[in-house]
DNA sequence: ATTGACATACCAACTGGTCGGTATTATAAA
DNA sequence: TTTATAATACCGACCAGTTGGTATGTCAAT
């Protein structure tokens, strides 16, 4: 129950932390508090087990951080900013049919993810979940992020309007909140129950809204 | 940030506790962890804090329950359940047509809504995302709740199927996995935005889901 | 000589949890 | 009815361990 171990296996439905590699303190310990609070969210989340896990020492963190309500300001602005970014807006600004790659990404998801993947939830959705009541400084991060994630939906079901991809009826800021909140509600089933059926039976409703707000081709 | 007091407001969609009236220690002290679970989640609440609000001492807490845990298990079992059940499972399986009463019920609480009965979030929802992953009694407990949840919908939707309320197409789990996914997820949108228009987006997404499996009456 | 980047030892506050003791009540024998 | 016994409910001082945070010192680079 206490959050000995921080949890190495990063989930695959996110674009890849630049791990590896050649990181400075600074970054280092970023990425250790990320991990740390993404086990045991941000309040349970010990600064002598992310030290532990750096190797980095005390004085080195209070040198880069003033304190632990800052360091996880700078975990949302700095890392999870930029892989919600890679992971979910960047494709979606890219797509030209963004309904069909959202049903094609459903559908992968649904084949290829594994209880492991989705056992810790939403590294955005859980600290949300936590911090935003409590503390608003979180808060505005955490729905800065969020604001873009809406928009980038937004935005793609516009261009997807005037293309003809999606009947006009639906608005699209109205479609963009519901779909992330679906998203993230599905999420959080599959890790309460641990089925990942449950997981698939959300997507497939979630299709299901996509189809009925997607132009028919034929017309 | 730290909880140093107890949010004595309750939510008002949730059919209230059975708070004022002669309480005997355990239950004064269930209710309180309760509360402040809510506040804080479980790991950051504080059994001071929980002792301090009722006036009950150290000693009387761990006659009733032998630790932390137990007390955060008691609390779901004895508190969440029941209130949950009370609030959104009794309620449906009274319904006759589960469809409309839930298109109602989303309407009307579009309209009372206030910003204080959401900035909390779920106190189900919360307490799942936290503890799911880093317990399984929590996650069982909690998770059995879901359960019940889901067979409530299911059953009101197989129901509604029979009597010609809702198309036969549609799976009654799939629904109800879907239904209690977006739910949550709109509320946790509504909660980090301090936003009710979110909360309203959210709520007129699900409003066309339903339609969408709704029989059409003319036919 | 000064500054930035650390390292180490240390601190008060607080954490969940324990333990010896006590008041109250229930049970049962005399 | 009285009295001995036992169980329950509760009290609050105390405990070891951990928390976030700080003060001081080192050391290399400028």
């Amino acid at each position: 129950m206490s959050g000995e171990t921080i949890c190495d296996d990063d989930v695959y439905w996110w674009r890849p932390l630049n791990d590896g590699v050649a990181l400075d303190t600074r970054a280092k310990i970023l990425l250790a508090a990320y991990k740390e609070i993404h086990v045991n969210g941000f309040q349970a989340a010990s600064l002598n087990n992310i030290l532990a896990h750096t190797g980095v020492s005390k004085g080195a963190l209070y040198h880069h951080f003033p304190n632990k309500t800052e360091l996880g300001y700078a975990v949302i602005d700095e890392v999870i900013a930029d892989r919600v970014h890679r992971s979910f807006i960047a494709p979606l600004l890219e797509s030209d049919d963004p309904v069909s790659s959202l049903i094609g990404l459903i559908r992968e998801a649904g084949c290829s993810f594994t209880l492991k993947d989705i056992q810790l939830g939403c590294p955005l959705g859980n600290l949300a979940q936590e911090m935003a009541p409590i503390d608003e400084g979180f808060r505005l991060r955490l729905n800065r992020i969020y604001g873009l994630w809406y928009d980038a939906i937004e935005q793609a079901v516009v261009k997807a309007q005037k293309n003809g991809l999606i009947i006009q009826t639906v608005q699209a800021d109205q479609v963009a909140v519901m779909m992330v909140a679906t998203l993230e509600g599905c999420l959080t089933a599959g890790m309460i129950s641990q089925d990942l059926n449950k997981l698939l039976y959300c997507g497939e409703g979630l299709i299901q809204y996509l189809k009925l707000i997607q132009q028919s081709q034929s017309e």
